[in-house]
DNA sequence: CGTTCTTTTGATAGCTCTCAAGTCGCGTGG
DNA sequence: CCACGCGACTTGAGAGCTATCAAAAGAACG
């Protein structure tokens, strides 16, 4: 919980990487990648959103990102782990935000107060592109294309935030967060029916409002069901129909 | 439920009201008041934006105002009256967004998609100023302070939708309701402590994700205890202290 | 190889939902 | 003006889903 000394402000204080030589293969799956990549635009103006990006990291399983109530600068978009959004309530019970997987842009709630609204931690480890927000809002007033990608980004936020409000069972949620992590990973190269959790049992109890005990028996069960197979972290999703049929109602498709 | 024919499309359509001399009054309490007032700005640009306003309604309780899946061209600001934004899932159940009150934005969270993910209707008699989205966007991008104040409200969205994402008692998420009702009709000349609701228990229930008798049931015993007074859509707070130590779980301040 | 955290499994309790009936208010029409 | 009818709201009883408490099994780590 508490964070190293020194890196209370990782965002905007880390060091900056040097160049990993991976920076094309990832961009081409990053949200940002229509305005990093766009073809037709002129290259200075493309030099100048490359000249924004900061990559930082790593950050370490457990290590923080940025922390609540901090001062707004930046916004990130991930390069490669988990990251996870949450704050902590009266009663000191964790709510989780959100999860962030590669190409994720993190950091658009905190554009409102200034200020970070949660608090975001590396579940494994966490490389990330740095982008001053300031900076990305001026280079938007000359770049529509970006403009209209923030507006987009910030626009689907809203969404997202709004799925898991609804009253759903504990079945329904589970099998949209299980189908929504697969057709997040698919697209960035990664096997759709089969992967990693990078999270625990706990966090997605905290991010789906379950008691991390019914997130047990909710797998166990659809496992016995023959929906899913699971063995600790290692998911692999057997009957994809009928998984994508229970999400539906609380993904809307 | 079916829109009256040729209202289909209302925001897109509806026929441009005269000026109603209400102009000025109302836009110093509305969400773009700081960019459409803005008084360091060069009376030209102020006049652009300006141009960009249409006054439309007045749509009668029960009328839509846009439907999930039309097009998205514009967003709106309420001018008077309640918004009621809401979708129907599969079991034919209504889950309800949200409701906005005068100087309040719809239509921000069909950006991404450019459709509209969810139905907006009128509870009451409601008017709009209504802003094409493009022509807003591309003002924008003149306007640093219009572009910024739309960031800050999409921003601002992402938040309002994570706060009824967690999960809280009955008590705790009807308080929070209450409590938020009185701060966003305070700043607009309404009393803090009594107000009319404009929805009915029904939508309150799909709003907090409680039955309807859940409320009814609530809104008895915080009665009883001397929370509040309630007869029938007239509520008064009555133990605002005690009110806002419920609610502060929920919107943490 | 012990310690610790994560995960699983079981038993019980509680909050809220659902179903059902009854009350109230309001607009309509006689 | 009043009776009627419909929808909104209230109130009650019981069921169900999930949380909580408790404990054990399993993996990770030094």
């Amino acid at each position: 919980m508490v964070s190293v000394s020194g890196l209370a402000l990782p965002l905007s204080e880390r060091a900056v990487m040097l160049d990993d030589g991976d920076s094309l293969s990832f961009c081409s799956t990053c949200a940002f990648s229509s305005a990093c990549l766009a073809e037709g635009l002129p290259k200075s103006k493309l030099s100048e959103l490359h000249v924004l990006v900061e990559h930082i990291g790593p950050f370490h399983e457990g290590e923080h990102i940025f922390h609540e109530g901090s001062p707004f600068t930046a916004i990130a978009a991930v390069r490669a782990g988990t990251v996870k959004t949450y704050v902590t309530d009266a009663s000191g019970r964790e709510q989780v935000h959100g999860f962030f997987l590669p190409g994720e842009v993190i950091g658009l709630n905190a554009i409102s107060h200034a200020r970070y609204p949660c608090n975001a931690i590396a579940l494994d480890t966490v490389t990330l592109c740095r982008f001053s927000f300031p900076a990305m809002a001026t280079l938007a007033t000359r770049m529509p294309g970006l403009q209209q990608q923030l507006f987009r980004l910030l626009s689907a936020d809203i969404g997202k935030a709004a799925l898991l409000a609804g009253d759903y069972s504990a079945d329904e949620r589970m099998a949209a967060f299980l189908v929504t992590l697969s057709r997040r990973y698919a697209p960035r190269g990664y096997s759709a029916n089969h992967f990693q959790l990078t999270m625990a049992r706990t966090d997605i109890g905290n991010y789906l409002r379950l008691a991390a005990e019914t997130v047990s028996r909710v797998l166990r069960r659809f496992q016995d069901e023959g929906l899913v197979h699971i063995e600790r972290r290692d998911v692999e999703l057997i009957d994809r129909a009928r998984l994508d049929a229970m999400a539906a109602v609380v993904l809307r498709n």
